[in-house]
DNA sequence: TTAATAGTGTCTGTGAGACATTATGGT
DNA sequence: ACCATAATGTCTCACAGACACTATTAA
């Protein structure tokens, strides 16, 4: 049995101290059993007018899709566990992953007992690589996903705790999410708005919320159509 | 090897499944390392006037305090471990432990590869056993404790996060987290808000926002000194 | 000149905050 | 009668929302 825990030992799970230190009743860490704990990401994105998040294909079952995750491994930031698996499963360069919450019901997974930290990032349309499966969460009552049947595990319910975080959010700031690349015009800041938040926003209301946080570059939009507008970017 | 990871199976890792399923690698989770996972919990409640942070001899050293806390066990909920760790640890009975987040930087426990899903909960002063350590918290600038100094691990962060979200919570609910016994008196209510935010409210401003939220019970208080008061109760 | 869009002025309703006044109990 | 506290009326200010008007470009 020794044998068997400093297997585990030598496997990473000791990190900084090869002693096998003891807590305040005299055990070993390793004489507890521990959980496997996964990262799933819904990754969050804006095209075509609305909000979309990302799937990819779901590795236990042939067919069906899932939200990208991958489990953690010893010495390895949460954060860095969602980034690395956006870049190996989504081919995406996440950039701000931030936790939701921990979902941790028993039985959630069949293969056994596994934690799952939900996390969301947001990353612009143009730096997804083409041809990834995106599904719309806009038109559906509470933000519930419809489109796909039957996510696996929480998933759908990561996807909602996503979509409330994100359009929060963008309620009082400016893009807070960087989804634009200044500098852009206040229409295609409200558009880009309008699109998180699933609703029509007033011009001149939302002008006057977001103005006092942007600087204007000074340059102008070239007006194809109507009065050019002014370019403005983050303050 | 095979043997050792039969070994933990056993140990209760395994629940519903015997027969070692497989993810989309092929692989077993027992073949990835795994975290020990804890919670450990900013219990608050009011007494005195502020808000109070409960602590409990720290295990592993023989001084010092800590924040009670506890390794999750297989089939465990993380709330059912944190109601565990306060009637263990503190003789409390918790009531709605909400997660705050997960702690995560390598190196935080030198036991070794230790996650903490730190959580808040709120609990009557009369419900803690007599002689609990508590300190308090309002009379630091941002919500830091500086009156226990070196808290273990990231405890005195936890309960920065446990402090931001009761407040928020107390902002435009009457006493969501059930401190106060019904019936109660508007000024009963309104110290109890002052307390937990850590100032003083407009009394009229403040009857406004709270008393649609709650219903008379038609009932009046002794009035000791002055004019009696109208009893309410949560809506 | 007209169409189209950007930018700004202004009116109104709502609600927080602050203060004053009235109501109701005990002493 | 007086005091202490509860309860309510009201004034002001700030701001969101809505609408209208002016400004600037291309065709």
């Amino acid at each position: 049995m020794l044998h068997c825990l400093r297997k585990y030992a030598q496997n990473g799970v000791m990190t900084s101290s090869p002693s096998l230190p003891v807590d305040g009743f005299g055990k070993t860490l390793l004489d507890y059993p521990r959980p496997s704990v996964a990262v799933d990401t819904a990754l969050l994105t804006v095209h075509d007018g609305g909000l979309k998040v990302l799937l990819v294909p779901h590795p236990g079952a042939g067919l069906g899709w899932a939200l990208p995750g991958t489990f953690v491994r010893p010495g390895e930031r949460l954060a860095d566990a969602v980034l690395r698996s956006l870049r190996e499963k989504a081919g995406v360069s996440g950039r701000d992953p931030q936790q939701l919450h921990v979902f941790d019901e028993p039985g959630r997974d069949e293969r056994g007992w596994v934690l799952s930290v939900a996390h969301v990032d947001v990353v612009p349309f143009g730096e997804l690589p083409a041809g990834v499966k995106l599904i719309s969460v806009t038109e559906f009552a509470g933000a519930r996903v419809a489109q796909v049947r039957e996510l696996p595990y929480d998933h759908a319910q990561i996807i909602d705790y996503a979509v409330a975080q994100v359009r929060s959010q963008y309620l009082s700031a400016p893009d807070p999410g960087g989804l634009l690349t200044p500098p852009f015009t206040l229409k295609e800041l409200r558009e880009l708005h309008e699109a998180v938040r699933g609703e029509s926003l007033q011009r001149d209301t939302f002008r006057r919320a977001m103005e006092p946080q942007l600087v204007a570059t000074g340059e102008i939009s070239d007006g194809t159509k109507g009065r050019p507008a002014a370019l403005f970017m983050p303050y």
